[in-house]
DNA sequence: TAGTGGTCTAGACCACGCC
DNA sequence: GCGTGGTCTAGACCACTAG
């Protein structure tokens, strides 16, 4: 049992340079969702050290949601699924009462150049050509939403080439069957105003009719930023729930 | 150092059991926000646990931000500080580009029945008398927010006496001065909306103007609902930050 | 029954804040 | 120098899951 010996700047305490090594194996795509991690005690006797220290390392992982353990069973990659996150802030009912995945209609999907904003947030360079999506989403053939969606290349570049009857609503399976990205994490930055003249029309609402502007970063393991995202949908049909301390 | 005794369910681990027993304490007001706890060596001896034990249980609290532990001091009691908390949302700046402090008026503060969404939010009768509190917050003299705040009786009776010019901009502070209520977390809910007549009257803006509406429910540390409140503010100034896993 | 994570013990030594 | 929390060790025993 040869001891294996942990990487990082040694002066950092021994769990965390687990916990980052751990967290390197899954950016890397050693490990993925839905994958066992090694047990405690195989993590212990490998890096030659106690146990405590190893589960001090795995709860850092499980608090940042990348790990989870299960009772009996192990440590597993936490499958990340807030494609449909939405529902956080909408609720879309259908007749019998339940949530409703919206239906997806795109129209739009071709290269443009990718303005400030989009190229700053995907640390790309401005007026660099980039895939642009322009989705609508709709509940009962009502639209409740429409979406602008930018992605870099190359590392998407193979999303062009996808059938569009092979593109349903959750786009992030999409991104990791087709282009081998996993989404992990998001940053979403969330605002109000009217609709306006083009987005009414597209929404069939009054051009004064609030809409709420929902902006998202998503990120790899890695923190590269991966998709930029800018949804707005019907205020009247928004509700967002926090908790502070 | 006669080994006290955990209260509580046996069947719960003990570190919950000690978690527990901290928590009721605060809630007891047997400890302030502020107040320094025991240390982990003195928990351990007191109780007859491993200090590995104790450390697992103060976890818990620090993770409830309810206690906060500082390196070569101690822990202490953590002072809940989220009155001011609509900077989570609304950034006010001044002509220095500095955040401000809304000014405060109040419009109304009196005595009426509860209508039931507040009733219920706050376990009172529906009807019953409670305070009902109206107020205006002003940036640069121009109103930028207006508030509807409910208290329940007999807990907040003292707050109708108090003279207006005592009441600051903080409530939070007043509450606990004056009721000896402290609050220590919170439920917010949120959503848009059009002005309408009414607050586009008080906010000087047009009927059709969006506002952001924030429900927030405030509780003590035992989970007694201590305020409600909505607040309604210009979409404009409205900027919401999330981070997902 | 074997293997996993969950609880708990009983320490040692280090790093930090303060006097 | 002293008391605090932070890191780490080296186990034991319990509770849960699966074959």
């Amino acid at each position: 049992m040869q001891g294996s010996v942990l990487s990082g700047d040694d002066r950092l305490p021994k769990y965390m340079r687990l916990a980052d090594s751990i967290r390197t194996e899954i950016a890397l795509g050693k490990r993925r969702p839905g994958d066992q991690i090694a047990s405690e005690a195989e993590l212990a006797m490998h890096y030659d050290l106690a146990p405590g220290t190893v589960r001090q390392a795995i709860a850092i992982l499980v608090d940042e949601r990348i790990l989870e353990r299960q009772h009996g069973k192990g440590t597993f990659v936490r499958h990340p699924r807030f494609d449909s996150s939405m529902f956080r802030f909408f609720r879309f009912l259908g007749a019998d009462g339940l949530d409703l995945e919206p239906e997806s209609r795109i129209l739009r999907r071709l290269l443009l150049p990718a303005p400030e904003h989009v190229a700053q947030a995907l640390s790309i360079d401005v007026g660099a050509d980039a895939i642009f999506m322009n989705r609508l989403r709709l509940v009962d053939s009502k639209p409740v939403l429409v979406e602008e969606i930018w992605l870099p290349l190359p590392r998407f570049s193979a999303f062009l080439e996808i059938e569009e009857r092979e593109i349903g609503p959750l786009l992030y399976p999409v991104y990791d069957r087709e282009c081998g990205q996993i989404v992990a994490r998001a940053e979403e930055y969330l605002t109000a105003e009217a609709a306006g003249v083009e987005f009414s029309s597209i929404l069939q609402i009054e051009p004064s009719e609030p809409v709420i502007v929902i902006d998202r970063i998503a990120y790899a393991y890695d923190d590269v930023a991966l998709e930029w995202r800018r949804s707005r949908g019907l205020a009247k049909e928004f509700n967002y729930h926090a908790s502070i301390r």
